[in-house]
DNA sequence: CATAAATCACACCGGAAAGTATGATCTTCT
DNA sequence: AGAAGATCATACTTTCCGGTGTGATTTATG
């Protein structure tokens, strides 16, 4: 059956699943202590006992997601011809940027942000971004951009271009127009950087 | 003092303004009836005579919030040197999208577009967007492209680069920032037209 | 087995806020 | 002036939900 600090982490980590679901779905308002406390098979004394407040919860639960929404397509900047490695990564960023899990946790912190703003840093302080880095390294040795930072911005905001209509349910684009994008946007970077 | 019909026009309008208030303050959850009758100096009763529930009012209110949200910086496409119009326009376009009305709005409608998806529908039906259209006449008559609507999503989107972090409270960029970001964006949208 | 801690099941408290009821007061139209 | 309707002031009802209390039951450990 395990030991007993074994079964404690176990059901802390039940009830921030379940927080994680129910906080994702319904923001935090409308998030309910009781279906949290059903959703994790445990009883809403036991929440208290690990979560002193709802507030304490959220909070925690933020950083908890942090932790969890990894995701690497850095990999494909693996890829030995340089202009493969900028459309792989592209069309695998676009396509991440726009699954259901990223876009509901930017729709918690952007409806969050406005009451409580250290929401927001404490769940970046928890997600590590290496892509970041990783980019800027392959902008620089690989390009030769000197000052890679305005660069990789552009592109990204590029390649975030739907996100906003799928956010807002307006639509999703097909596998074409990601392609299309993902296309589109590297040229515009890549000649730019040509262009002198 | 106005005839009656005006009057009934006025409190409507009276309660419409302090529910933009609160909703967009607040968002739906949050925001508070009392609060909002005693903003528009009213009583709830009264609020209700208009409204029948708070969901009617918050969708009154999103169309209301549509009709009113209108800016034009199409104008600065009339400059004659071609890359200072589209410069001039860019910086506004940037400039407005950061102002604290039309974030919050956004920071609404991506709360609520989750639970209730028709609420941006209502939003859209009810903001005439002639930017568009004003732009796409410009990149096809005075620039000469064939199929504007990708250069435009794509000059659209880097305009808005630094929109999400304004929006998260993570920092805003100052004047030169804004400014480079415009010349930028730009040189890359023009350069890839001037391409073939 | 015995003890202590954790958990359960379930009822309960208190406050906040949506929505209603009532009777008085004001405004408009005839 | 007087009737009709709108608005006010205020109190009330109801529902939901965060948080707590109690006593029974399970589980780890000496």
């Amino acid at each position: 059956m395990g030991t007993m600090e074994e079964r404690k982490e176990a059901k802390r980590v039940a009830i921030l699943d379940a927080a994680r679901e129910e906080f994702l779905s319904a923001g935090f308002e409308a998030a309910n202590m009781d279906r949290i406390a059903s959703l994790s098979n445990v009883t809403k004394q036991t929440v208290y006992r690990y979560f002193p407040s709802k507030t304490d919860l959220f909070e925690a639960t933020v950083r908890w997601i942090g932790q969890m929404s990894g995701a690497d397509f850095s990999r494909h900047l693996d890829h030995p011809d340089t202009n493969e490695a900028l459309l792989r990564f592209a069309e695998g960023f676009i396509r991440w940027h726009l699954e259901d899990e990223p876009l509901n946790i930017l729709r918690l912190l952007v409806a969050e942000s406005g009451k409580s703003p250290e929401i927001v840093t404490t769940f970046f302080a928890a997600a590590p971004d290496e892509t970041n880095a990783v980019l800027t390294k392959f902008f620089s040795e690989r390009l030769g951009v000197e000052h890679p930072s305005e660069s990789i911005r552009l592109w990204i905001s590029m390649l975030l271009a739907y996100r906003e209509d799928v956010l807002l349910g307006l639509g999703r684009p097909g596998d074409p127009e990601i392609a299309q994008l993902a296309v589109s946007a590297t040229r515009l970077v890549l000649a730019d950087h040509q262009r002198e």
